[in-house]
DNA sequence: ATGGTCGAGGATCGA
């Protein structure tokens, strides 16, 4: 199975840009992010028409929004809510085999790093902690699921430009990051993208907009990401980062496309 | 140290 994940920053104004990943990867499965349209007004036609007529969404005016796209049958799908909102950040699907993927919009916490101050990090926190203790108790390590979406954390030194200028900078300040690696150690879940990019490496999926050059900055951070569970992690093949989506015309999403390739 | 840019939706809010 071919999966990708993107963060599109709206699935009206970048439908073109998801077929386009479509065509050049021929994923079987596409999960989005932050598509930021109610379910009405999804474009459904136009995946439909490529060969991906399996759709299963959670959307809502404005803000988030989840969606999973596959040419592969989809035996049934969940909505799951957190922290006692419905703000459409996770969406669960199973295939006809069993397989789970999950796909998650982890709240992005705001700019102040501290929860006493900022709702919106005590927020992304309170997320972070209630997963934590739901994966052990509904699920086990031996069953086939993956995990893919926007997780606005940057857990490794190299997964972002500066490790000592972003100590404290939210995506990478350690309590997040140690929060991540507790929800990971749960079932075991193998970050894909670092079975293929040494952790030495720097690896990125986001580049701000406000730089005036991205590519030439290049201060960007990995925040999107593919785990497995154990049950999965020896038929990982290959992962893509699609750097070049960053500079995709007309507009570019701020996030790039990951594709992973694994035996289900 | 600061400000810089997007998208939604029609003023700010969230990222």
């Amino acid at each position: 199975m071919r999966i990708a994940t993107w963060n599109i920053n709206s699935v009206r104004l970048r439908q073109e840009l998801v077929l386009r990943l479509i065509d050049e990867t021929a994923p079987d499965i596409v999960c989005l992010q932050e598509t930021k349209t109610p379910d009405h007004s999804f474009p459904h036609q136009p995946f439909i028409d490529r060969g991906y007529p399996h759709i299963a969404i959670a959307g809502m005016k404005g803000y988030n929004g989840v969606a999973v796209i596959s040419r592969l049958a989809v035996e049934s799908h969940e909505i799951r809510h957190w922290c006692g909102k419905e703000d459409c950040r996770h969406i669960a699907v199973r295939l006809p085999d069993g397989t789970e993927v999950h796909n998650l919009y982890i709240p992005a916490g705001g700019d102040i790093p501290d929860p006493a101050v900022n709702e919106k990090f005590k927020h992304k926190l309170q997320f972070l902690d209630e997963m934590t203790a739901w994966w052990p108790a509904n699920r086990r390590p031996d069953q086939k699921m993956i995990l893919v979406g926007d997780l606005n954390i940057a857990p490794l030194e190299h997964d972002v430009w500066s490790h000592k200028q972003l100590l404290d900078v939210v995506s990478h300040t350690p309590i997040e990051v140690a929060k991540l690696g507790a929800m990971q150690s749960t079932l075991g879940w193998v970050d894909s993208a670092r079975q293929f990019v040494p952790p030495d490496q720097k690896l990125y999926t986001w580049w701000s907009y406000r730089a005036a050059d991205w590519q030439l900055s290049d201060r960007g951070r990995r925040l999107d990401h593919i785990w497995v569970t154990p049950a999965l992690a020896g038929g990982l093949k290959a992962h893509r980062t699609l750097r070049e989506a960053r500079g995709w015309e007309p507009k570019p999403s701020d996030h790039v496309p990951v594709v992973v390739d694994v035996e289900v």
